[in-house]
DNA sequence: ATCTAAGCGAGACGGTACGTCACGTCTTGGG
DNA sequence: CCCAAGACGTGACGTACCGTCTCGCTTAGAT
């Protein structure tokens, strides 16, 4: 009996929200992004927006999971090595942009529970980790990555850099950084192997 | 005009409110850390504390800065790649204890060019970084670590990972995951060396 | 679109804020009303008194202006001299309380031109004055009262001296000074008519 | 044993600051007075404030009576009733000025009994009385006034309506309504002599 | 000719209150 | 039952002044 009783919710009142939501978080920062000003901005009441997102962490999560961060999906090629090159260049420069540090600082602010959390942690930040692994056990099965490594001390390997970078700004972060990376990791540092 | 006239600022105060921001650091985060509390329960007043800090990101900073991470320096052997090991270790479990999360936090949300983050940016996050540059030096003098190596991508492949996993919280962070990084840029991933 | 949109403001709040401002009025006087105490004691937020005063002033004069001053509106008899005396006697028992003295103080202190503030003085401080025109006018109808008397000047006459001694404080203010104010200004100084 | 050891009071730092507070009052009034701003204008210490008077109100009222309010002290003629016309409109010029307000809200709002506040009263507000009363007491010898009147009442008759409307303001304050004043003290206003 | 007590400008101290912002909830009239 | 608007109680913000308390430095009478 309580199914589909009263006014639906808005669509349109969704949209609005997440979409001035995202403009405020890009103009000013997590740290800046308040309900009341998304409601005066997309001309919606405050309750609107609490009925569908719970704080304005949430909703800010909700406004960049939104966005499909990049759908421009890798061509797969011959060379498994170079997919690994071209894909982390591409991890590189999605997120060496405004748009970086916004999301590094929403992964390090949030509730590490949370479901909306968990979303935006395995879309956003360990999508690109997932690819790597698809990469990699093609690497394998090519011969070119050993069969014996722990593919997820290496995966963090591969990707943990960038985002370091990213939250520390110690240094650039460009595609050289990207091909330097791939280049270290398959090379390792010993002067000779180790095995 | 402006050398030492006036009353000195109370070094009493300034000791009383960085150990109570600590204090409520360790007990409720960074984000429930208010000048209003830190003054109460110091027993300052609101303004005193704005004449050292100019806000509660800045003074939370300070609290961190003020206490020594981990002065338990290491202890140099004959086996540079043990004092890698046992290093990177160490860091580990400074940064895995609750702290660690509050310190990624900080510095994801910190203005990146402030005097104090750059300080915290080096003294808390980039020292455990620089230290292992001088065990790679040293190894790399004992003919264990090659010459051609980008020092700086080798030290964002062994440091990265710890803070990735600390902002992302994807997997587990203890001292086998420590030894597994640094035998994972030892050796390398390809199948035979590339060189 | 500005008209009955939103929540209506709540008359129990207004309701509170003025008697717990009158309350604190009586107890510490002008100087000693904080918004904070009001906002505190009638359990209200600050915004929402700010929301309907612009400050402390403005919320003083509004919680002595909703209190009538004195509805036991004069009896009218066939004496209009004896109503004026009577009248003024009123008006110094009124005002010669500790609320008098809050009423002189906010009187000074106000911005002349504020909308409140015109209400405050007619309302409450020349109200008295416009009752003595109403006599007055009768006494000029009943002959006793000459009819070239400047009458603004006059009626300044009567309850000048009342304000004056309540804010100069040189001299006490009772019913005997109000039946010699009446005195004085009916048979004047001169030895002998100047007309 | 303890008199005129240390180092005196420092008359230039009394004299600037009894200045700057004269200044600062006629910009922007009694409530805006502030020890600081006396202070940093002054080019003074705060404690040098304190040492001398114990709070802004003190400081105002002080740096009021060190001004001679009118030393133009009266010419006395051979008519009484020219006097006091006169000096009432003289009265009249001093206060209806910028510093009649100020001077009224700081009556208003000092403590009644502290000395300053006496000193005060006596000098600034009831001077102009006092005069009036030696007039008035010529005018009674020159047979023009009558002996039977009560002074006091007479007095405040006179100088009542001018604070009256300076607190109030709903009437224009100028020469004319002094020469109204002394009329309507000495007519009466009753149609005939009620001796 | 020192010594020393008090005043000096400066400015930090613990406080109180300010007036504002945003929170998350509640209450209107209207669709 | 949702919508927009906007008021509600709450709590923290960062600021202005309060009146007091050091600082290091005169300044001048008492030693």
């Amino acid at each position: 009996m309580e199914k589909g009783r009263g006014r639906p919710r808005s669509e349109r009142a969704r949209e609005a929200i997440l979409k001035t939501a995202y403009e405020l978080l890009m103009e000013d920062g997590v740290g800046r992004l308040t309900i009341e000003a998304v409601a005066g901005r997309a001309g919606v009441g405050k309750p609107t927006i609490y009925r569908n997102w719970s704080n304005a962490r949430e909703l800010a999560m909700a406004a960049l999971l939104a966005r499909p961060v990049l759908e421009q999906s890798l061509i797969e090629t011959a060379s498994p090595i170079d997919d690994l090159r071209r894909q982390v260049c591409q991890v590189i420069s999605v997120f060496s942009s405004l748009r970086g540090r916004q999301v590094t600082q929403m992964m390090a602010a949030s509730e590490p529970d949370s479901e909306l959390s968990k979303a935006f942690r395995n879309r956003i930040i360990l999508k690109s980790r997932e690819e790597g692994r698809d990469i990699l056990i093609r690497s394998q099965s090519q011969g070119l990555v050993r069969r014996d490594i722990d593919m997820d001390v290496v995966l963090d390997l591969i990707y943990g850099p960038i985002f370091y970078r990213l939250l520390v700004g110690h240094a650039k972060i460009d595609t050289q950084f990207g091909r330097d990376i791939v280049a270290a990791v398959f090379e390792g540092m010993a002067t000779e192997p180790a095995r």
